[in-house]
DNA sequence: TACTATGATCGATAAAATCGATTAGAAGAA
DNA sequence: TTCTTCTAATCGATTTTATCGATCATAGTA
């Protein structure tokens, strides 16, 4: 079988034309070289160099593939420079799903500083719901996922980075308290407005809320982002939950709308990466991790 | 050192997913594959595959790596391939140095017969004169070439494939004869024209009529060609000797030219490839030597 | 003729690759 | 649960391969 050795050993002939500099550049004896040589030649059924005790000389054949054996080799070589170079942590293609109630808010204020970390860094990112995001995750399609937690993970395995807190968010003609906070029990329930089923967001919003799913609540406003469920807050048709992280973008000074802080206890939603137990990337999500918490900590407050 | 095999073993699993199935691909036991994948993967620093008792699954960087893996291997056999097309004789470039007596003359009535005998011969030819020729071919420079003998070769091996008589040429007023032949001592030898030093024509026709070379020759009117050699006779500026293979295309029949056999036991002239004693292309020198004969053979006489 | 340089060759040894058998652990069935 | 099955890892033995140092053969040189 063809070997990388003895390409590597006929491309040093070609060079210096003389087995025992060859076989030194190569760090083999020259008996060694020479029956690496002939074992090629055999193999190609046609000899590369004509030689006898004085001279060796490339044959037209020896000229033409050895000038075809170095490219290979080359490509070979870069392969492993290739691989070298994906061992600097986060250089190689890092898949990463992330909600749809996270990534808007999230990856804007993270993604500038993790570049920063790591120049060589990139990242396929995929919004799903996360039942999805498990089910890619678990089957290898995606390295990680950024989850809300608490979610059944069955197996895989969670690097929480980040806590955080619901706000209520109102239209400001409809508060009627000059507090910063409000309690659940002071909230007109029957006016709350969430996600459409399946959005692990709607779930967290009403378990900080100490509420069940109310089965009289009317499901046909029930929205599928965030930003529209703002607008429908702000024309007045209710009231909704939004996460710390998302206040910024979704309630503007002129948007006519408050945001007040849920008196329950809280951190009532908890960011996390989620991987398969023994995925063997954990330290670059390691790194993802720490990163995003830096950049979290680091970012202006609301 | 990173191997071919590995890289194939590593394809073969990223194909099956299976570590046994692969083995069976790549015609090893399992625990062999095994080692194989485990010594690249510890080479590159990094896992290729993701794997438990139970499944086996590529990690971001193996998809990575194998894609370009893929590509080399491919590079490799693609590169065995063309080795085993250049077995096929005569498939591969060669280079043929050719004397510019023979040359226009030889070449047109016989590379028709090579290349249809040989379809994928490449050839790469060379005019130069016979003393060049012969330091090119024994410096590796040309593969073969081909010459006139007699001529000093100093070590290199002659293939002859043609002999040749010369014929005189006159024009058709300065003929005092009806014979087709002529004796070298009716010719008028001080109007001779011949080719400028160099040439082993010059050598060749003069031997041919008995003769050394005449001090007095008025060698401001050697020529560098037959073509304007035979020009020259046309011009009634004297006489010459010409090959028997250049005639067809030196005297035509509204030219005003004749040409005589040279009455003197010939042939005067052999046509030889000449190669480096141990050239390894031997092979296809002989066929081509067995074409040219053929090819001339077949050829209309003059 | 002797000397030098050089590639081929040989026998011994070292290194590696490979095999078959076994182990360990996960998934699925009973 | 407990048993069975499946699979990759591991181990020890063996075969194969690679390599070395020494020697040989031969062309060129003095």
């Amino acid at each position: 079988m063809l070997t990388f050795k003895q390409l590597t050993h006929a491309l040093a002939v070609e060079r210096t034309l003389h087995f025992k500099k060859a076989a030194n550049h190569c760090a083999v004896s020259q008996s060694a070289l020479s029956a690496s040589i002939h074992e090629l030649e055999s193999q190609l059924g046609s000899p590369l160099f004509e030689r006898n005790n004085k001279h060796v000389m490339l044959t037209s054949f020896g000229r033409v593939f050895l000038q075809r054996a170095r490219q290979v080799v080359l490509a070979a070589e870069d392969l492993m420079a290739f691989a070298q170079a994906q061992r600097e942590p986060l250089s190689y293609p890092l898949s990463i799903g992330v909600i749809p109630t996270i990534g808007p808010f999230l990856l804007p204020k993270v993604l500038p500083h993790v570049r920063e970390a790591y120049p060589n860094v990139s990242l396929r990112l995929v919004e799903e719901q996360s039942h999805r995001l498990v089910q890619q995750v678990r089957d290898g399609e995606l390295d990680t996922a950024i989850v809300a937690l608490p979610y059944p993970l069955e197996g895989l395995h969670a690097f929480e980075f980040w806590d955080e807190n619901f706000f209520v968010v109102m239209h400001h003609s409809e508060v009627d308290t000059d507090a910063t906070r409000i309690r659940a029990d002071e909230l007109a329930v029957e006016r709350l407005l969430l996600l459409r089923e399946g959005h692990c967001l709607k779930d967290h919003a009403l378990s900080a809320c100490r509420l069940q799913m109310s089965a009289k609540q009317d499901t046909s406003l029930e929205s599928t982002s965030l930003y529209t469920l703002v607008q429908m807050v702000a024309g007045k048709m209710g009231l909704t939950l939004v996460p710390e992280l998302a206040l910024e973008q979704l309630v503007t000074s002129e948007s006519g709308l408050v945001a007040l802080a849920l008196a329950e206890p809280g951190p009532h939603r908890s960011l996390a990466f989620i991987t398969r137990v023994n995925y063997v990337g954990v330290d670059g999500v390691e790194r993802l991790r720490v990163c995003f918490r830096e950049a979290l900590m680091n970012a202006p407050a609301h």
